[in-house]
DNA sequence: AAATAATAGAGAAATTTTTCACAATATTTA
DNA sequence: TAAATATTGTGAAAAATTTCTCTATTATTT
């Protein structure tokens, strides 16, 4: 499909926000749009637009522009928006149970099968659907079936330990919560949600509005 | 302080992890480090970081690296972590209970002083000192105490509302959970913590591997 | 004390990313 | 039907970011 294999992350980062966009025009009936009118709605520049969507083949058409369910079409199957997904969660205290709640997911097919957690108190409790088992029956659960993703909230001390063990389980994405780096072999994609750096750049922004606007 | 007042933003999102491994580094007593070490913890290249600190001036000694305590409080001082910051979070369903709950933050001095929420039978609950009050009474609240940060946790319907509502009564620094763009005066920072976007990216690299393996 | 090794700082080069500019093509209007 | 308008795709230019290279400086070793 790529037309080349090596993508800039940072247009990777803008297709999901191109999706969004495409889904709200599409569900209050528009299907067709331009670069300029993306580029309103998402701040990015028409032209910016135009060359991240060609990194994967023209999927406008010259004088017309683009039609809406078509390319969001697309850009979801570049994502690989168009498959199902298992995901389990190691760690149910606060984030853990947040994500498993999360219903801003809703616009592919990802399923939480489950969550794991040491605390007694909380094993045998179900988020929607998904059982919170014991940590301990992490391995043996892997063993069995099939995850695609698997989320880290556990606090930053196991973090390492938990993904090294996922890793020797057949896990090779992990979406990581806990504060802390992981590091882990190439065939191993991480991304990071480091709550605590987001909030340290907003405070740095935040502070230099201050100054400038005295 | 800054040598230079437009700093990348790039640069900007680095420095969080500077502090967070300077940080490391003090708590198990090494006092002196260098662009190389930090360079090896980071991944980041050691070219960059020297780049990096010397858009703010020079924290280190040609030829003998860099205090450990005094980077960090350097690196701080940009970012502002020596000030306090109060936060209200306004929504408070899995998402705001897990910031409310998070302790990440422990390395600045953030404080979690009220939620909000319409929930009857959330208001009135606490959580870590910090009261869930009822939205309705947000705006008479924001006029008594002086709140740096808010932190959206509503649905994404009424995100751009609250926002408004926010900005309305002072508010300058928003940190948006919601899956969606706020629209905002330029005078306003929103840091945005969009999970489905990172959660989308994760989904190409994942397939991404999974194709390259093959 | 001199030589060696390690390291930051900083300008320059290289690379990457974004924007510009325009030809090609489709639609709309006169 | 012809002219005007809108829009993509794309190569080139510009801008931004990262890496390279070297000098100056410090600490360590001989």
């Amino acid at each position: 499909m790529e037309k080349n294999d090596r993508i800039s992350p940072a247009v990777i980062r803008r297709l999901p926000k191109y999706y969004r966009y495409l889904g709200e025009l599409n569900k209050v009936g528009v299907n067709k749009t331009s670069s300029r009118e993306l580029s309103d709605m998402t701040g990015f520049s028409a032209s910016q637009i135009r060359q991240d969507l060609n990194n994967f083949g023209g999927f406008g058409q010259q004088g017309f522009g683009y039609d809406v369910g078509n390319l969001r079409n697309e850009i979801g199957k570049i994502l690989g928006l168009d498959k199902k997904y298992k995901i389990i969660i190691v760690g149910a205290g606060n984030i853990g149970q947040a994500i498993a709640n999360y219903t801003g997911f809703y616009e592919a097919d990802y399923e939480v099968v489950a969550l794991f957690d040491k605390n007694p108190k909380l094993i045998g409790l179900s988020i929607r659907n998904a059982l919170i088992m014991d940590s301990d029956d992490l391995e043996e659960f892997l063993k069995k079936e099939h995850i695609d993703i698997a989320v880290i909230c556990t606090p930053k001390s196991v973090s390492q330990q938990v993904a090294e063990q996922l890793v020797r389980c057949g896990i090779r994405a992990i979406w990581n919560f806990a504060p802390k780096d992981l590091k882990m072999p190439e065939d191993v994609y991480v991304e990071n949600v480091h709550l605590n750096e987001s909030l340290f750049s907003l405070t740095y922004y935040y502070n230099k509005m201050k100054k400038e606007s005295k």
